[in-house]
DNA sequence: GAGTGGTCTAGACCACTAG
DNA sequence: TAGTGGTCTAGACCACTCC
């Protein structure tokens, strides 16, 4: 721990500014093994009068690190190093549920239920869906975990027509759905990467700002009906998704 | 400008820290078209005194904005609000070219090469390309840019068997490959999101720390051998990819 | 040379957590 | 109650840009 905070080595021309110098040692530690996950650091406090700097910039140092993951704060308590998520592939061409994904996999799965109740339609809910005055919207608000963490946040919506009870889900949706002749055929899903705010960042459990997944999606039935329109966020460091790409047709513009 | 930066409406209980406060007046400014793509904000010492806060405080409300791409700053020259950028849509199921691809869009495509030369290869280069000893690899490595706005950075790397002359490849490397018969039909690709690192984010304009979609793509001729092993990161404030998907075979477990 | 953002300091108070 | 992280201040120097 000393050799991490020496004061010695700081401030050598051409090493950068000092938080760097500091986020770069203990990003080391970590990387050695030297700190593993679970383990304390230092009260800011004593970071500062053991590294000779202030607490200003030891904090600069740390934020850092919290943001890329790798420390978690916790206020009253301390600064921990963050246990490593394991990174979970999933096959983007297969238009699959998340529970039935995981149980596939071995991991258990478990949701926190944010929302799960019949609303009345925000406007991109009446568009996607297709929603005709009146109509109700079924909302299933929920966090994703696997063995306990965090993994995505999903915002289910469907017409209130064809899930009248968003209570009867308990598990998984498509299974629910494939009871009443629902299961969607065919998906559409627009991927993009954007920061966590700091709300969906409390929920996921990474710190705000983080790199974070965003998937959305429109289910089709086979008669070409929308069944779900899916908003879902997942966290940057614990997915991979993969595709298989055919070749382009000759000519194939849009 | 007084409107956003007068000193009253500041810590009413419950608004929150004063940097959250300031950094909500701004970006309401710029959402509501009060402040427009280019237009300069004060100096941050100027924004102390309108608002009565100290430069720290107003710097971290400013870096918050500028790292979610909202404001750019220049040092030595000042505080912008950043131009907006267009978000490019992208069928993911497609083997398209990035050069095609723009063309097809009707954008003016460029690059800015970074390395475009034979190497040793790294171990995952081998890996990878399945290179016997001995075989150097052909790295293409460049920044993409549509309308001279950077979208992306392109890490290709190939067999030098497949690409002896590297400097060959002007504009769109398939279009070359194309010529020589060796044109992908297939490919893998695996998505994640990142927080882009501080050179990576240098080279796309970007604030370190932003939302990255980082693509991992191997591309395969007809016999099976890999042509090219790409590694790519695309702003997440300007890249959406879509992706069609399919209803998962019966029984399909792996 | 004047002005800008980038870094750094010492010290303070608050809100929360733990024993 | 003591210790922790969260916020905030006033003031300073440096590196860079622009004139």
């Amino acid at each position: 721990m000393d050799r991490i905070f020496h004061p010695g080595g700081f401030d050598a021309t051409g090493a950068g500014p000092l938080y760097l110098q500091l986020q770069r040692r203990i990003a080391e530690a970590i990387a050695t093994g030297r700190l593993s996950p679970g383990d304390s650091l230092p009260p800011e406090r004593d970071m500062a009068a053991l590294t000779g700097l202030s607490r200003v910039t030891v904090r600069k140092a740390v934020q850092t690190l919290v943001g890329s993951g790798q420390l978690v704060q916790r206020r009253g308590s301390g600064t921990f190093v963050a246990a490593p998520v394991e990174r979970i592939e999933q096959a983007l061409s297969l238009l699959t549920s998340f529970t039935e994904d995981m149980a596939r996999r071995g991991k258990s799965v478990d949701s926190v239920w944010l929302n799960r109740a019949l609303h009345v339609p925000s406007p991109a809910e009446v568009m996607a869906l297709g929603l005709g005055a009146g109509t109700q919207v079924a909302r299933l608000d929920r966090v994703r975990r696997s063995d306990g963490v965090p993994l995505a946040i999903e915002r289910a919506a469907l017409s209130a027509d064809l899930l009248p009870t968003p209570e009867s889900v308990v598990a998984s949706l498509y299974s629910v759905l494939e009871t009443r002749g629902l299961r969607p055929v065919r998906a559409v899903q627009r991927i993009s990467a954007a920061s966590i705010g700091a709300r969906d960042a409390g929920l996921l459990g990474v710190a705000e700002g983080a790199a974070g997944l965003q998937i959305e999606r429109l289910g089709y039935l086979p008669s070409g009906r929308v069944v779900e329109f899916t908003r879902s966020l997942y966290r940057g460091d614990a997915y991979d998704f993969t595709v298989e790409l055919k070749l382009a047709p000759e000519g194939a513009g849009d």
